[in-house]
DNA sequence: CCAGCCTGAGTGACCGGTCACTTAGATGAC
DNA sequence: GTCATCTAAGTGACCGGTCACTCAGGCTGG
């Protein structure tokens, strides 16, 4: 029976679709009269190849609906026309958002641009890494997240890599990304209001961006010769930044409130609103990321919206360069990722500090 | 030079490890003293295989570093050990949140799931699909997004699919996640607490979930008795929900609003406040999806939150059962993925509606 | 007029696994 | 004791492309 079906399959394929469905080069060969190289060639778009041949094979290939098989090609060839960004396996939104940006840049490039994510334990994870990079499915590979995998150990490999890493294992943005240097033009921009003593609302400070947003608030309080009340620790928890600003002694003079994201910046007003603080008029906050809600929740969130797309850009052109061409260094990309965006929980300095 | 370096080369791996790195399953075979096809037997834990051999095997797999080649074991073969979950390409936060709620549940299994996002123009973009569900690469693949393949295409090709269509191909949910049923407890929670008259923002009803939320609300207005001043489309833009709520004629005795999302909801509380309204005072309002800010924002919102880790373990389990055992069916599954959070932004009902 | 070179095309091996079939030896039934 | 069956392992083809090499014919040049 088994034998029965195999010969009805093949009568029934005996024109030249393939048995299971798609046809494959030596398939489109059989129908243009040429060698399975030839079709090789025509698809490498092989300048030596006749005219009349690659209409005759162009016709095949529609006649036969055959598209390459990209595992075939990955198995022994080199170009796969593909490209991967590794991304970290969490709940980072902006991966999303730095991953759209590289579609874009991408797409009118003739390659394609896969994202994928590798989950299991960190073991497993590193070994995944190297099949994935040994597999010569892609000619590049732009890791978001850190890999794991001893650095002599990624240069012996097939496939070119990108350390991008904007997260490390656990989700915690590094990088780029976790460059807090805005706050600097935070500060000096709440300074230039009227502003003199300031305090901090620290994210987890197992976090690079949470460290990051400190050190730069901390440097540019010195450097500008300014007043800190001092870094409370919050752990991105919104109450606890609540607690905090409820805690401030009058006394202190803080109008200023440094938050190292906007959850911790709408926590901090939520305690200054029951103290019966109001913000800015009394207090200043300011918050990072821009979430969606920053621009509509009362008072709106003064913030750092961080262009994630562009940063995906980035990447994308970064891994064009790699693979080959794309040769233009893109001429608009020097301006940072992040932005600030003044809204009304800033404002200037009150005359005389609440207490 | 190049000769002279592809022959260090050669002597340097002249003992197994092949030309380029990889040790193959050729390689092992010589090195335990067996045939390569025991040691595909071996690694497809086939039993038909002696301890004896099965140790030596194991030695030589060690020694070498030897791990199979994904793609090749594709090209033949079935078993890939790997899942593949097919993102939207947009930035729907959401999506991620499926992911990792999906890989927690395949971790377990023996198996891998890889996320991948395909861009592009819709036609290239099927056509992506079709070649990633030809190539044999994974043993099933779930779609979060709508794929653009005929479905008897579909049904044609190699690997099994699941169509979970979370988003349509312009980012907008469809499906389970557009399910607005939960409106109908928001409505009848507000009714308990003695509103009559409503009002719903309505988002861009371009999205099935907009669609869903509408329908539900008009229902349950008219199942439940209630009064609706009507259905005002705010296209997702908080500014015109809060000019929608500035809009209100007093006289219509609106002391609900149900609005589409939570940012529309913060419009709508931006509007409220803006002609001297308080929320839930005068005025009770929820939105939807429980943004990270909503909890915190005030007044906080009561909105609906979705479990999108509980989707992705739902489709993590569907693929699993798709491809072999995983044979028990998850008894706690059977909760809905919505909830409603009860919070700061609704209340009883004025006794006087403001006006 | 023929050696040498370029062009257009073909032949067969190969990538690294798996599948289908075969085989040597051990075991069991009659 | 012989034949059938089972077990443990091997042999070679194959998946669908690309690479390395070969080859026929047309052109050029001395």
């Amino acid at each position: 029976m088994d034998l029965a079906r195999r010969d009805s399959e093949r009568s029934l394929v005996s024109t030249e679709t393939a048995r299971r469905g798609r046809a494959t080069i030596r398939d489109v060969a059989a129908r243009a009269g040429v060698s399975h190289q030839t079709v090789s060639r025509f698809l490498r778009a092989d300048p030596t190849i006749s005219p009349a041949l690659r209409e005759r094979i162009e016709a095949a290939v529609e006649a036969l609906d055959y598209r390459p098989n990209v595992v075939a090609r990955a198995m022994r060839g080199r170009r796969t026309g593909r490209l991967a960004l590794l991304l970290p396996s969490g709940e980072a939104i902006s991966s999303l958002e730095i991953l759209a940006g590289a579609t874009g840049v991408v797409e009118d490039s003739g390659y394609a641009l896969e994202a994928l994510t590798i989950g299991g334990p960190p073991a497993a994870r590193a070994q995944r890494v190297v099949d994935l990079l040994d597999s010569g499915l892609f000619e590049a590979v732009a890791g978001l997240t850190a890999l794991e995998v001893e650095p002599e150990r990624l240069v012996a490999l097939r496939t070119p890599v990108i350390l991008a890493p904007s997260y490390d294992s656990h989700m915690r943005s590094v990088g780029e990304l976790a460059d807090g240097s805005r706050i600097a033009d935070l500060v000096s921009g709440l300074a230039d209001l009227g502003h003199t003593t300031f305090v901090h609302l620290a994210g987890d400070l197992e976090h690079a961006s949470a460290v990051s947003r400190r050190e730069v608030y901390l440097e540019t309080i010195a450097s500008l010769g300014l007043h800190s009340y001092g870094v409370i620790e919050c752990g991105w928890s919104p109450e606890r930044a609540g607690d905090a600003v409820g805690a401030l002694p009058g006394a202190a003079g803080v109008t200023a409130v440094i938050a190292a994201n906007d959850k911790l910046a709408a926590g901090a007003i939520r305690g200054a609103a029951r103290r019966g603080w109001t913000v800015p008029g009394d207090l200043s906050i300011t918050g990072w990321d821009d979430n969606e809600l920053s621009s509509v929740m009362m008072p709106s969130l003064s913030t750092v919206s961080v262009d994630h797309a562009r940063l995906g850009r980035r990447i994308a052109r970064d891994l064009l360069a790699l693979v080959d061409a794309s040769p233009a260094a893109p001429p608009d990309d020097e301006e940072p990722i992040t932005r600030i965006v003044w809204r009304e929980s800033t404002g200037r300095a009150p005359v005389r500090p609440a207490g």
